[in-house]
DNA sequence: TCAATAGTTCAAGGATCATTGAACAAAGGA
DNA sequence: TCCTTTGTTCAATGATCCTTGAACTATTGA
């Protein structure tokens, strides 16, 4: 990366930005996916079933502009962390809501996708 | 009103879209100023300094839509209640950390709202 | 009945959104 | 070096969003 991924400071973020980027069913489950994997970094491939490789490096563009999580670059991957400090000292109490009241994750989507994958070979799902 | 305003059921109530429904200025300021008015209903013509009358009309059916809102005719005025109860057992702890975070926003302009309807308690404007 | 009040509906316009495929770039391993 | 992995960027597309003004409905009070 030429130039550095731009993440807002703490007291940048905004919360009118955060709830517009959580309201969005793909990237609702991302930080559901993340917080429910504790404090472990997950990569962008880790979450290829909420949709294409496009969409998710778009999704998680989204994320990371508004605050939500810190994405760092290792090797050809990015590595994905909620920003949970952050997000506490900004708006105590939010993230927790969320992420408990998130806990019934939607149907996997893009299963017609899948088998249309699966049947050029071109994917391995997990 | 020839059709009733749709309210979705409590169950019902997407965080998803609850999310898309706060994640605007507009719609934000309007809950944080319902919220401060305690358990009083306002009428739409209260929030006219957040936008247009059109506009106003607009919002307040996302927000009724949403399910963050009640909206009960009363003569030509309608009024709005924040629907605390389904949302505190939907999403526990998610509205008073919103509220909470939301609380430096532009004041509304202290008008005198001649809520004859509503006991003349103590409205404190900071 | 007439007029004022309170809010809705409609069509329009421009802005932003989410998705796709193709092309691209960066890093690592053989 | 070549190839694979991992993810980004771009242009295009259709969908949705927010605002506006004009016209409209419904209710209330004179």
């Amino acid at each position: 990366m030429t130039h550095p991924l731009f993440h807002p400071d703490a007291e940048e973020i905004s919360l009118p930005a955060v709830l517009t980027a959580l309201g969005d069913e793909t990237r609702l489950n991302i930080i559901a996916i993340l917080a429910r994997n504790g404090e472990r970094a997950m990569t962008c491939g880790q979450f290829l079933e909420l949709g294409s490789k496009t969409a998710l490096s778009y999704h998680v563009a989204k994320l990371r502009e508004a605050g939500v999580i810190n994405v760092r670059p290792d090797g050809t991957k990015r590595l994905l962390t909620l920003r949970r400090i952050d997000l506490e000292s900004r708006f105590p109490g939010f993230l927790d809501s969320i992420v408990t009241s998130a806990g019934t994750l939607p149907l996997p989507k893009h299963q017609e996708m899948a088998d249309a994958a699966e049947t050029s070979g071109e994917t391995e799902w997990t």
